[in-house]
Parts: structure tokens; C-alpha cells; sequence
DNA sequence: TAGGCCATCTGGTCCT
DNA sequence: AGGACCAGATGGCCTA
């Protein structure tokens, strides 16, 4: 019942009382102003008829939000019910709104301190057949407690923000870290989520199955669930090219990846207009160097070291696979490397080389991943294993 | 102009 | 009491 109110109460006065903000981004020092718009708007409500049961429900609790001002036994009095909402209340509503919370319908008064105390002593009339509600007995609301109240929301709205920064944030690095990132172009963040999910599911499959995905299979979990405009930007970004798959089994594969090279990444990757990680494309550059979008791993690591620690990988993630980024799952020369696969993953962006990029490393300790083709696709994979026999079914796979 | 997306405020709940 | 987290509500901005 007295969720229903608070709801209702919400819904029209409290929603009022929110528009009384204007924009959301204007400062908290206009809560005064926008309390006084929910008062009247608190009048209008209450001086509706067929509200008027609501109204008196909501009195009930409401009335012990009244500021004490006044000398009136106001202590003595026990909570009416649903007391816990009016600390807050209180927070946001100032006592002129407070006092049109008067079971008798005179809501649009102004907060003089002779009727408050009158109709505080109806409605503690009203109250006398009631059982006295057990528990604590609810505090006066001073002016000393409202200002900490009012503090006290401010605080928890500066928080509030900074939490949702945090997460947008967390969000941005996750855009970074999907296959489709655009300055210009961000995905939403529900985009941006199922993305990551199905890019997840999709890095999963290979390495489950340890077998190159299908072209179309890859492109339709990537776009698995996603907008009709997301989707056609991941394709965008992945650029189906038949050309470049095939031409990727060719000798160039072995040439730059080496003999331990399983596979390379089939899917090419258009240039979008301000996209990060844009491909080198056959430029020249080196498939390490970083997009200025893509911050070198120096910058990202803060440690010009390329290998993965994975004690110290707090810092802004670095895409396995960009808009135009390598997948890099090469074969290592460490004596641990036939414990564990060992994953590297590379930017490649235009410009020249800026270092050897970084790595994520799975499972295994950090190998600094050995050097790339200037040349290389957008996309490749090295095992760390030796896997050769597997990688020509691969291959065989492909041109099926 | 409708709809999507976003930032912000707000109150409730849970936990310390 | 206060912080974290959450969901609802709202208004602004942008785009088709």
C-alpha cells in the first residue's frame, strides 16, 4: 500500500519535482527552486478529489516529515506508517512541500507554523484510534538534520556519478577490446555488451575446437543478437573479402608467420572514418605499431616492456582484435611452450613500427611474441604449439 | 517528430 | 550513519 503511494508519488510529484531540475546536468543548488515546483505540484495533487483517499494514505506518513520549526509536541508523536521514506523525502523536498502533506486538502498553504501545528494536531487526532506503531520512535527533523540530509543526497548524487563514470569508462575499454571500435562511430553500451559477449564465444570456439572458424559462422555469432546498425558496421569493419581469405593461404602466410604460423586471419578490415587500429595494409608499417588511436603498448602498460604480466595487467586493455587489429596466436620458442598455448595479440595500425606491441598471454608465462610481418593481415593467429599437421587441415578447411 | 541513447537525480535496499 | 548498487524517471541530444 505504502509502495503504491511512494510510487504514485514518484510518478507525478516526484517526477515534478525532477523536471523542476531542468536538465540533469545543471548544478544541485537549484534543488530549492525545483522543490518548491514539487510543491506545487504536490497542491495540484492533493487538491484533486478523486485522489483524495491516496492523499490521506499518504499524509499518514508524510506528516512526520514536517519540519520542526514549530514547538509542538511533534516528538511525542508516533510514526503514521511508512516514516523510513520521509528522511529522504525530506532530502529532496523542502517543508513548504512537506507541509502540504496534510490529510485535509489544504495542500497549496503556505508553511506557516500556526496551521502546521493545527493540522498537526488533527492528524494527531486521526492517529488516536490507531495501535502505536512499535519500534523506534522516529526523530525530529530538524533544520540541522535536513541540512546533513541534503548533504547527505549530494554526497551520494556525487558518488552516484562517479560511479557511472567508472563504468562508462570500463565501458570504453571494452569498446577498445571488441573487433569493431570507431571513434566516431561508438557503439551503444547494450551494442558494446553483446559484441564483447558473442566476441568472447567466438575467440572460445577457436580455441575449443582449435580449428579456423567459417567466415560466415565468425561474422554471424559476432553479430549475433546485435542491431541492424551494429551489424552492419562489425561486417564493415571486418570487410568480408573473399580476396584476402584467399589470398592469405597463399605463400605470403608462410612467409611472414614462418613455418610455425598455423593461420592467418581471413577477415580483412575496412578503414571507417575515425576508427582506431586502422590496418596498415600492406603499407609497410609495422603490424605492431599503434594507430594514434591505439595507443602503443608503452602507453598502455606504462612499461616498455612487451611481455604480459599478468599480476600487472590492471591497466587499459588493449584489443586482441580491433577494427583492424591482429589476432595473433603464434608458436614460441619457450621452453614452456608445450605447457600452454601462448595467445599474443597485436594492433596493427598505420604508421610506422613503434615497438613490438603486446600480449596477451593465456595460460602460460609471458613470451614476448617474435616478429610480426609488416605485411601481416589484420587478423592472424599463431600457435604456440606446434600444431603444423593441424593448421594444414586448417588450411584445407578454408578452401573448402 | 518519434525513437534511441545517454547523463543525472532520486529513493530503496543491502551491507558494513 | 554511510556507502555501494540498483532501477525508475526525466530531460537533452541526435538521427532517421
Amino acid at each position: 500500500m505504502l509502495a503504491g503511494i511512494v510510487h504514485f508519488h514518484r510518478e507525478e510529484g516526484g517526477s515534478t519535482l525532477r523536471s523542476g531540475l531542468g536538465s540533469p546536468r545543471r548544478q544541485n543548488n537549484e534543488l530549492g527552486a525545483s522543490a518548491s515546483s514539487g510543491a506545487a505540484m504536490l497542491t495540484r495533487l492533493f487538491s484533486d478529489p478523486s485522489l483524495i483517499p491516496e492523499v490521506q494514505k499518504f499524509a499518514s506518513w508524510a506528516e512526520d516529515c514536517e519540519d520542526d520549526d514549530e514547538e509542538d509536541d511533534n516528538s511525542d508523536k508516533e510514526d503514521g506508517g511508512g516514516s523510513s521514506h520521509c528522511g529522504l523525502q525530506d532530502s529532496t523536498h523542502d517543508s513548504s512541500s512537506v507541509s502540504g502533506c496534510k490529510d485535509d486538502g489544504d495542500l497549496g498553504a503556505d508553511d506557516d507554523d500556526e496551521e502546521e501545528e493545527e493540522e498537526e494536531e488533527g492528524a494527531d487526532e486521526a492517529q488516536g484510534d490507531r495501535p502505536k506503531k512499535r519500534g523506534p520512535k522516529k526523530r525530529k527533523m530538524t533544520k540541522a538534520r535536513l541540512e546533513r540530509s541534503k548533504v547527505r543526497r549530494q554526497k551520494a548524487n556525487a558518488r552516484e556519478r562517479n560511479r557511472m563514470h567508472d563504468l562508462n569508462s570500463a565501458l570504453d575499454n571494452l569498446r577498445k577490446v571488441v573487433p569493431c571500435y570507431s571513434k566516431t562511430q561508438k557503439l551503444s553500451k547494450i551494442e558494446t555488451l553483446r559484441l564483447a559477449k558473442n566476441y568472447i564465444w567466438a575467440l572460445s570456439e577457436i580455441l575449443r575446437s582449435g580449428k579456423r572458424p567459417d567466415l560466415v559462422s565468425y561474422v554471424q555469432t559476432l553479430c549475433k543478437g546485435l542491431s541492424q546498425p551494429t551489424t552492419n558496421l562489425v561486417a564493415g569493419c571486418l570487410q568480408l573479402n573473399s580476396r584476402n581469405f584467399l589470398t592469405e593461404q597463399g605463400p605470403e602466410a608462410s612467409r611472414y608467420h614462418g613455418p610455425g604460423t598455423p593461420f592467418m586471419h581471413p577477415y580483412g578490415y575496412q578503414r571507417l572514418p575515425g576508427a582506431q587500429c586502422q590496418t596498415s595494409s600492406m603499407g609497410g608499417a609495422h603490424p605492431l605499431r599503434t594507430h594514434p588511436y591505439c595507443p602503443p603498448y608503452d602507453s598502455l602498460y606504462g612499461n616498455a616492456s612487451p611481455e604480459y604480466n599478468s599480476s600487472e595487467y590492471e591497466g587499459p586493455l588493449s584489443p586482441p582484435l580491433c577494427i583492424n587489429g591482429n589476432f595473433s596466436l603464434k608458436q614460441d620458442a619457450s621452453p614452456d611452450h608445450d605447457k600452454s598455448y601462448h595467445y599474443s595479440m597485436h594492433y596493427s595500425g598505420l604508421g610506422g613500427s613503434r615497438g613490438p606491441g603486446h600480449s596477451l598471454v593465456f595460460g602460460g608465462s609471458g613470451v614476448r611474441s617474435g616478429v610480426h610481418s609488416e605485411n601481416i593481415l589484420p587478423y592472424d593467429m599463431h600457435l604456440h604449439h606446434d600444431r603444423a599437421p593441424m593448421y594444414e587441415e586448417l588450411n584445407a578447411f578454408f578452401h573448402n
